[in-house]
DNA sequence: AGTCTATCCATAGATTGTCTATGGTTAACA
DNA sequence: TGTTAACCATAGACAATCTATGGATAGACT
């Protein structure tokens, strides 16, 4: 209870999945990506990040193959099957669905039962 | 991966907390409240939830007494202290801007880096 | 009288997903 | 030459949920 969570549970593949829309990338990448385009309000600790690739592999959802980057190193480029594209869209409905309920908690001012 | 969660993990002592704030409820009375409220999509399981309401009592924000329900019957009734309620005010801004990282990493079509 | 259902409490153990900590390689630069 | 940033990955700790279990009692129905 004494630190805060960098990301929300249970959001992380949906964002990885996301990310890797615009293009395929390698695991750093989206981790800076993921960082950047939230304003550093999430991030993506390689000790979550490594785990939740090699999970997305395992359920086909992602592919990855070694590449150069363009400063010349070595590098897994993963990309989006798919399979993956359609997994992305049942975490987007149901996180936004969890999302609209959370928020008719929060805003109920007197329900009618 | 086969069951989908019913709750987003680390929401469940915010959803409590802001249950609270109407009225003092007993553990069973809260968990149908944030069913009801939330058109059945969040469910609160009873071996999730008693524990949430242990650690909420440790925290100091909530306190407990038993009295007769309506109905006759014992149960335990939570009321929100100053804490729980300041501590309510933290978790709901924190959500909201987590909501909102999150939210910016979806809708974004192109950054600029 | 007996049984069923809903109301109420609570814990133990499994599972999942995050984190911290660790350890390694290599390009670029001071 | 050493330091930093870019890259990969795993092990183990930890937190929060779930399933499964167990119990008690009021009220309704038979």
């Amino acid at each position: 209870m004494a630190n805060k969570p960098e990301l929300m549970p249970g959001t992380l593949d949906m964002l990885i999945l996301k990310t890797l829309t615009r293009a395929p990338l390698h695991g750093y990448g989206i981790a800076q990506s993921i960082k950047r385009v939230s304003d550093s309000v999430l991030t993506v600790e390689e000790g979550s990040l490594y785990p939740a690739l090699q999970r997305l592999l395992l359920q086909g959802w992602v592919k990855a193959e070694w590449k150069k980057t363009e400063t010349n190193r070595r590098a897994r480029y993963y990309t989006l099957t798919a399979a993956g594209r359609k997994q992305l869209g049942i975490e987007v409905s149901d996180f936004q669905k969890m999302i609209a309920a959370i928020g008719r908690v929060l805003e109920d001012a007197q329900e009618t039962a």
